[in-house]
DNA sequence: TCGTCAATTATGTCTATACATTATGGACGA
DNA sequence: TCGTCCATAATGTATAGACATAATTGACGA
């Protein structure tokens, strides 16, 4: 192994603490001591430091030393699905159905809720993401014209609204609401399911720097969809 | 702003790729370009690339320079709310009501489709968790009792198993699916729901190193649970 | 006894320098 | 024309030292 030995410090050290050899909340050697123990200079031995640090794996405090981090349930991070990509990679074929489409003026309740600018148009989009045919989710989204003046030249036939966003418009800031409904008359109507029938709710606000750029309400058919969240190196991935 | 200089040169990048001023594909100045325009030494700026790239917002290439990555897996972090914290928080008392505690013989199908310890004994817990006295998610959990000899003395009269484990068991990795699903008769009942009611379906998956601890399969009631992701400078969090 | 302050210690940042590595592109020769 | 090889330009790794910062500890004084 021709590892840069800061890579070589690393590795050690974090294979420790997975491994369980260090445990949360204990002390690692100080700088000066690790330098000692791998021959080389403090920088080299801060470089590895920074890069636990940096993945969470340890927590550094001045005068104190650098302690095991103890891993915050708190924040996982969720794979956002690329509904088209999963559903090819599924070898079914997808399409986006546009159902509705409306220029929303400016100042309405529905603009102030999103909270999308409020003094500009908006443009409102309905339509269903479909497998093979199969309905998997409906959409209803509004997008700010004044952040996103294309969007309102584009057709939609195919390509899904946010998948054209993703591509086209860069954002700085997102939030994701999720929870579980039951479908109501309409959505039931949209995605072919029983009134009542259990659904994955998705809420997703965008924003570029202080502008809002959509929001999006996503129903998905609760029994063909699942999101997934991850915590730590995901070696796992494969086995499912 | 008091910042140190690698972290603002860091910041800068970051945000010129973020609001798309860098696009994908495109190079930035090399390090000695960087270097005169701030200021500074050269160490300094390397670092803050070396902590772009390690992030993946960057790809360098020796001799050719530094280019603006193609953004790969969109994800998000997503906030797994201590159920303690927040009953407590919105001023309701916490109680968990442990319904069933079993030991389950090694080499049973449960123990493999879990992903535990195939040859050591498991313990089985099912309770439910109230929010002043109504019931607000009920859980079935399997902990490896090979990794975690001490859980079979725990009794959970008040204190979760999750807690219990949160606080005394150190853990590496973990996987999280969200579905939504419709009640089935032994969570409505537990719930306290009518059956087929939409319940936010919630399976864990806890592992240290290659030591598979605990899973849990929880069902929270739809219309009073929801979960939350962001992306980004979390400045809006206070807003909602 | 209790608080205050300063010395100490460990991390944090930064510089200037050196040499290693590696892909590119151009010079040169067959 | 084509391939080989070398100079070059960029990043990658590493060092030694300087000073900054922050928290702990202990000494000292009220």
């Amino acid at each position: 192994m021709s590892l840069p030995l800061h890579e070589k410090i690393r590795s050690e050290i974090e294979a420790d603490i997975l491994t369980g050899v260090r445990t949360p909340g204990s002390r690692l050697p100080t700088e000066h001591d690790l330098m000692q123990h791998y021959g080389c200079s403090r920088m080299t031995v801060s470089k590895a430091l920074s890069a636990l640090a940096g993945g969470g794996l340890i927590e550094r405090r001045k005068r104190a030393g650098s302690f095991v981090a103890r891993p915050k349930v708190h924040s996982m991070m969720l794979d956002i699905p690329d509904l088209e990509l999963e559903i090819v990679q599924r070898g079914q074929r997808y399409r986006f159905e546009l159902s509705e489409r409306t220029i929303v003026p400016p100042g309405t309740p529905q603009a102030r809720e999103a909270g999308l600018a409020e003094d500009g148009e908006l443009l409102m989009i309905e339509g269903v993401h479909f497998a093979d045919d199969v309905p998997l989710a409906c959409e209803a989204r509004l997008v700010s014209l004044s952040a996103v003046p294309e969007m309102a030249a584009q057709p939609f036939s195919d390509d899904s609204p946010g998948a054209w966003l993703l591509k086209h418009v860069p954002w700085t800031e997102a939030e994701t609401r999720i929870a579980s409904v039951a479908a109501n008359a309409g959505v039931a109507a949209q995605l072919q399911l029983p009134a009542g029938a259990p659904c994955l709710f998705v809420e997703r606000r965008t924003w570029r720097g202080d502008e809002g750029i959509t929001q999006v309400r996503q129903h998905f058919v609760g029994s063909a969809y699942s999101l997934v969240a991850r915590f730590g190196p995901a070696k796992r991935a494969a086995d499912f």
